[in-house]
DNA sequence: GTCTATAATTTGATAGAC
DNA sequence: GTCTATCAAATTATAGAC
């Protein structure tokens, strides 16, 4: 098993270990008895968790990851020091944490969404939602950065396509140079956005030594 | 079955029918059964074609599409009327089949990469081969229009991630609005990356009128 | 080249003791 | 809450007749 029985609960662990097989084998690919395994869990827990079967457990899997990386993104956000350039730090993050993991896939949504939209609402739906508050966190930054909201709302799903697609290249060629790529190349669309419309004051915003929050 | 037996050589028709099932319901989620009963060949006939049995019959998927991306690409690329207007031409294109399709997923290349990137190196290695046959393209186009070609090739790369990552969030979402606004900011970047070196003077291209070929 | 039959394994899911 | 035992069905792959 991946996790000693001494770490967090029962339930938890499954989601853990879910996530960790979902982004090696994908959904289809991952079986129960594996994710027993790796859990230490037995199938009996599982489906005392999470009685609608695999289904139910891989939906709390998208929403535990969509939340993760929604609180990273507004935290790498709050700490750049130039906000087109968080888009840059957020990809760098990202290239990091994929070498670590021998190009393990960075996130389990769009795969199981590509795998699954066709036959499952319900994962499908979680999926869409998970994109879409990644959408809403980097409209958000880019309108408090000064961008208009129109160009702010496009140029966020943008970001959200260019991270799925780079995590898609990056595990494939493993390497993570699409992920740098990309980071820089949104850094500098961002940062057109912002120039582009320099007659917009920013909006007032709490000065960055301030906002640590 | 999917296809008249009239139509094509069975060994087409095998690899034109599971094209679309892994589109559908990815790599793991289709079994032989399904394909021999989309196409119309048995079981056993798939073998005769691809001895090495689903891997090797996917490989030959990946190849094709592979090819079938590929000359789009070019094809839209010599017919757009800016250089940089081809990439948003391309977008909409693939907008257009996706509606068309009911948001099938619009290619199957990137969805089997994810699911099989660490298990099957024969699959990972044609999937990253597709990439960069995409990548070279979309090179040559920026680089003929101008692009130095260290940034032509980053854009390239950053590119085929837009339509990877596009792809996976319009079939999630059930729509179009990603792809339309990817082949935006794409034309966008390709268009700074020209102008940003206006000294380079562009490289000697037939007029228009006469590259109908 | 195509077909049927089948081997060997694994799957998701359930029942019920503890 | 956790466990073992087990179900029916589906999976890839192979063998061999035609």
């Amino acid at each position: 098993m991946l996790y000693d029985e001494a770490m967090a609960s029962t339930r938890d662990r499954i989601i853990v270990a879910t996530n960790e097989m979902f982004r090696r084998h994908g959904y289809n690919g991952t079986s129960l008895s594996q994710i027993s395994a790796a859990s230490g869990a037995t199938i009996g827990s599982i489906y005392h968790f999470f009685p609608g079967g695999k289904e139910a457990l891989a939906v709390s899997v998208i929403e535990t990851t969509a939340g993760v990386y929604r609180e990273l993104f507004d935290s790498i956000a709050a700490e750049a020091d130039d906000p087109p350039l968080a888009f840059a730090d957020f990809f760098a993050g990202a290239a990091a944490v994929l070498e670590e993991s021998d190009y393990i896939d960075p996130c389990p949504i769009g795969g199981i969404a590509r795998e699954v939209a066709s036959t499952s609402e319900p994962l499908r739906n979680a999926a869409a939602q998970a994109f879409l508050s990644w959408i809403a966190a980097a409209r958000k930054h880019l309108v408090d950065a000064g961008v208009p909201p129109p160009a702010a709302g496009e140029l966020a799903t943008v970001f959200v396509a260019m991270v799925e697609g780079a995590f898609v290249l990056s595990r494939t060629q493993r390497s993570d140079e699409v992920l740098i790529a990309a980071g820089k190349q949104m850094a500098e669309l961002a940062r057109q956005a912002v120039v582009s419309h320099p007659n917009l004051p920013p909006v007032s915003r709490p000065s960055r030594a301030g906002s640590t929050r």
